[in-house]
DNA sequence: ACTTTTAACGTAAACGTTTACGTTAAACCA
DNA sequence: TGGTTTAACGTAAACGTTTACGTTAAAAGT
C-alpha cells in the first residue's frame, strides 16, 4: 500500500502534473494549490519514488566508489571525504570492494551500470583496459583517486609519490642520516611502488649517498611486510641508522619488529612513514611521516565527478601537496 | 543512445516479452530463439536497466548501512563483513555516514526510502523513536549491529558488552592484579558505555575487590579519551597496576600516555583493550584485548536482513561470543 | 479423426514519475 | 470591445522493464 503521486493528486483534486511541479518546484501553480498539495503530501506521508524519477531524468543521485581494500585506514579516509561531498550534493555512494580481483571488479562494474549510477571514483588500483572500456561504455564521469592511468585520459587526484618519497628521504638526510634503508611496495607496482623507490633513490643520489639494491626491500604495504622487511633489511644492512617506510602500516611493522629486537626508536633507529593515517599519532613513539591530505583528496575526487556531471566536460587532474609531519620516530644525528 | 530490450527484440525478431523471459530465464522459449537472442544481446552489448526493473519488481538489490563514524576501524570491519555477504547475494550497499547527527540520519533515511532500498543495517547507535518510525514506514527488514533497542522489536547482532567486560576484568584479576582502573565510554551511553562499566564492577565485586567511583573515568571511546582519561586516572589512583580500556583506541591512548610518562607497559602497568581491531597487534607492545568477531558480526547482520527479505518474517537476535586475545600488554603479577 | 493439452510465443497493461503540449479563463492592452 | 497575452492548470506520452493473459500451431491422447 505505498502511496503515489496519484493518491496525492486525487485527494488534492489536481492532476499528477501539478503535484509533480510542486514537488520539484517548477513554475505553473498558484500559491493556494501549493498549500493544499503540500498539506495533502504531509497527511499522506508521500515520498517520490526514486526509481520512477531516475527512469525519466536519467539521474540516480548515486555514485560508485571502487576500493581494493575496504578495511584499510587509507580507504576509510578517502571514503569519508567522498561521502561528505557526495552527501552535500544530495547523492549517495555505493562502495564496491574489489579486493583487487578482476573478477569482482568486473562484476561490480556490471552492477553499477545496471543501477545507472551517475559517476565513479576509482581508487588506488591500476585501471586495466577492460575496466576502462566498461566504464567508458557507461558514458558517465569517472575520476581516479590515489592512482593514475598512463594509457587512458582519466582525470586523477594524487600526490606526487616520487616527490613525496624524495622529501621523506631528504628529511632523514637533513637530520644527519647517511645509512638509510627503505621498505617499499613492489617494484612492479607502477602506481605507488616504483615511484616512491625512484624518489628515494634520487634523493640519495642528489646528496651523494650510496645505495645498494639490498638497501631497498620491496615487499608490499602491509604491517607484516614491515616486520618481515625489517628483518631482511637489518640482516643485510646492520649499520643502518634510519629507514623510510613506504606506508604507515609498514612503519608500524618496523616499530613493532624493532621493539621486539630491543632496538630503540628513535635512539638507535629512526623511522619515517608515509600517509599520515590516524594511527600515526597513536603509535609509540608517535610516527614522523609524510602526510597526504587524505580526506581532502577524497573530497576533491568527488567534487570533480560532480563537476564533470554538471558541465559535461572533463576536468584537470590535481596534484595535492604533501607535507612532513614531525613527531617522534626520527632523531637528529649529530 | 542506450540500447534497450526493444532494440534486442527488434533485431532478434521476437517480442520484448521473450527477451525478458530469456534474460531472467523464466520458461517459455525454445533453445533456438534463446541462442539467437543471447547472441544479439552480445552483439548489441545490452544490459537491463535496473531502475525499470526495480520499478516493477519492487527490488533494488541495494541495502543501506547507517554508521556513525565511517573512518573508525570498527566500522571498517563491520562494513567489510556486510559488503561481503551483500555482494554474495547479488546486492550492493550504500553507506550512510550519520556522524551521530539526528539531522543527517533523518536525511539519509529519506534518501534511502526514495531509493527504494531492500533493507537496512543500523550500526552502533541508539535507535531513536523517529528513526524507527521512519524505517518502519518503509516496510523493509532492518537489523541492528553492535547495538540494540529496548523499546522496539528489532533483531540485533552483538556481543554481550557486560559479559565481555566482566571477562576482561576477571582476566586481569586472575593475572594477580588487585588495583584496577577503568577508562570507559560515558555512563549515559546505554549501549556500550554503562554495560561495560557494569561488567567491570561486577567482576570486581565477585572477587571482593574494592572499587571507587574515581577508579572509573568515563570519557568516551577515542584515542584522546584514552590519554586524557589515563592522566586523570593516574592522578587519582597512582597505585594502580592495571587498567581496562573500553576500546582498543582508548587502550592505545593509554599506551601512548604511559610511554610519555615513562611508565613501562606491561612491567609497570598492564593494559587490556576491547574490540581487537587490526591495530591491536600493531601496537607496541601488542595489545591484549577482548575480541569481538567484527567481520563475522557484519556478515551475520547482512545475512539476517536477507533472510528477513526472503522469508518475510522477523528473525532472532544473535549474541556472538567474545574471546580474550592474549598478547603482551598484560603482565602476570606474582 | 477429433478434442485436449502444451510449448512458444506476442500483446498490452502496469510500475511511478516527468514533461511537452493543449486548454481554459482571467487579465491586459489599444 | 475584441484581440492577445499569461497564469494555472490537465492530458497523455514517455522512460525500460515484467507479467498476466491471449493466441497459435504442434503434440498428445482417445
Amino acid at each position: 500500500m505505498t502511496i503515489t503521486i496519484k493518491d496525492v493528486a486525487k485527494k488534492a483534486n489536481v492532476s499528477i502534473a501539478t503535484v509533480s511541479r510542486i514537488v520539484n518546484n517548477k513554475p505553473g501553480y498558484s500559491k493556494e494549490t501549493e498549500q493544499k498539495v503540500l498539506q495533502v503530501i504531509q497527511e499522506l506521508g508521500y515520498h517520490p519514488n526514486g526509481l520512477a524519477r531516475g527512469l525519466i531524468s536519467k539521474r540516480t543521485h548515486t555514485i560508485g566508489v571502487l576500493v581494493p581494500e575496504i578495511s584499510s585506514m587509507l580507504m576509510s579516509e578517502f571514503i569519508s571525504g567522498i561521502e561528505h561531498v557526495t552527501h552535500e550534493y544530495g547523492s549517495s555512494v555505493i562502495v564496491c570492494h574489489t579486493e583487487s580481483q578482476g573478477q569482482k571488479t568486473r562484476q561490480y562494474l556490471q552492477v553499477l551500470k545496471e543501477k545507472q549510477i551517475d559517476g565513479i571514483v576509482f581508487t588506488s588500483e591500476v585501471l586495466k583496459k577492460d575496466y576502462y572500456q566498461l566504464i567508458k561504455d557507461m558514458d558517465i564521469p569517472m575520476v581516479m583517486l590515489s592512482t593514475e592511468s598512463f594509457d587512458f585520459p582519466v582525470p586523477y587526484v594524487k600526490v606526487s609519490d616520487r616527490r613525496a618519497a624524495y622529501s621523506a628521504t631528504e628529511y632523514l638526510i637533513k637530520k644527519g642520516h647517511r645509512k638509510i634503508g627503505m621498505i617499499s611496495g613492489r617494484r612492479g607496482d607502477i602506481i605507488a611502488g616504483q615511484p616512491r623507490i625512484d624518489g628515494f633513490m634520487e634523493a640519495m643520489k642528489v646528496h651523494e649517498l650510496p645505495v645498494k639494491d639490498e638497501w631497498i626491500v620491496a615487499e608490499g604495504f602491509s604491517f607484516e611486510d614491515g616486520v618481515n622487511g625489517f628483518h631482511k633489511l637489518i640482516n643485510q644492512f646492520p649499520e643502518i641508522t634510519a629507514v623510510f617506510a613506504a606506508s604507515d602500516e609498514v612503519a608500524l611493522g618496523i616499530l613493532s619488529a624493532a621493539y621486539k629486537m630491543n632496538i630503540h626508536v628513535p635512539d638507535q633507529l629512526s623511522v619515517i612513514g608515509y600517509d599520515n593515517l590516524r594511527i600515526a599519532e597513536m603509535s609509540t613513539p608517535p610516527l614522523t611521516t609524510v602526510a597526504q591530505p587524505l580526506v581532502e583528496m577524497g573530497k576533491k575526487a568527488a567534487e570533480l565527478v560532480f563537476e564533470m556531471m554538471e558541465t559535461n566536460r572533463s576536468v584537470e587532474s590535481r596534484i595535492f601537496p604533501h607535507e612532513i609531519v614531525e613527531r617522534q620516530s626520527v632523531k637528529e644525528l649529530s
